[in-house]
DNA sequence: GTGGTCTAGACCACA
DNA sequence: GTGGTCTAGACCACA
């Protein structure tokens, strides 16, 4: 379902909260179903359960999934998440400009890396 | 000549690396100009000369730095590094656009945002 | 696992560092091998484990290992620092050959001593 | 009389140390000749006479120059030291070998890196 | 005075 | 348990 990159320096925690944190904003995981269980999860992918079990939380906390004692968690309603999830892309663009000014950089330099961009 | 943020979690280590290149890049420390030196400025940090330390070292590891035994911390030739950077700053916007492109964001959406920045 | 020589002048994170290179290019210790923690390694050579964390870093700064957040170190593919290493090897030959010329030795009493050192 | 290399980073007293050490072993220096005074040595390469004073007492030590009180230093006899140097020359050879066969390379290796040295 | 190394010991995030 | 960061404090080589 999730692949881990082991050669990322990110904790291997948020790599699970990020990549399921996009599955569920692009429909892949819809409204309501069920998430793998935490040993599950653990077992496919080969770590601790414990690394799991705090993704999850953070996935709760920050409103992707809920969850119901007894039975598992479930991902929750997120359409209000993705405008939100852009608005902080946009506001990490703006930081990363902010960043570049400083060294001398322009807006043109900025959109004209966009525009090279190959798809 | 800087300033720490505490609420930052990066590793103050780490934010003094990043402040310092940032002077340097921007010419407000000149080639061969003398550091600050580590005793100085951990006091006038109220940090542990240790972490001054690991920070002058990483600077000099990264080329903005030398080092002369026994006299002090020296600028180094930076013209190279700016280039370097500006890269790097472009590096991440496009890590940026791919992450939106992935929430359903166009290249015309980032470029909107860039251009709505006020000064 | 590996032996300090306190009678060495040069820094004893610098051997360490030393001494694994030579480990892990010899094939002694093999790629994906967990090594040992910086806190047994610490332990069993009686030293700070600050040192031992500054060698693990360079280490890894150098390529010869790689680190698994909460899991621990772990060996590196060495297979292209081999060469390098060799490489390395041969400028400092080229850097002796070049200082004994200076005091008047030819490239034959450098081959001659070569050849009569017994194995 | 001895240029210094500040890229180099070696102690500057050592690189002070190496240099008289050349010059003397190949007579640019002559037996008796009295050597620049620790002051306007310091004058002329801008350095602490601290570091001066330290050289030619390694340079004393190691039998390269001798004092006489109220006078001055003045260049030993150096005949015998010359073939001592070649020996030390030979003897890093060696070692340099010893290391270098630990990483798998052969006599051969050395020495036609030796022989590939463009003069 | 200057940087570099090291120790002892603490605390933290992560798995 | 694992590595990473930081402090307080000491000692050393070098200039």
């Amino acid at each position: 379902m999730i692949i881990l990159d082991y050669k990322d320096t990110s904790p291997i925690y948020e790599q699970v909260v990020e990549k399921f944190k996009l599955l569920i904003l692009k429909g892949v995981l819809q409204k309501d179903e069920q998430m793998p269980s935490v040993r599950s999860l653990a077992v496919e992918l080969s770590i601790n359960p414990n690394t799991i079990q705090k993704a999850y939380a953070e996935l709760e906390r920050q409103g992707y999934l809920y969850v119901v004692k007894g039975r598992g968690n479930f991902v929750a309603d997120s359409s209000g998440l993705l405008d939100e999830r852009k608005e902080e892309m946009k506001q990490k663009v703006i930081y990363l400009y902010r960043e570049g000014r400083e060294l001398g950089m322009t807006k043109t330099d900025f959109i004209e890396c966009l525009q090279g961009i190959e798809e």
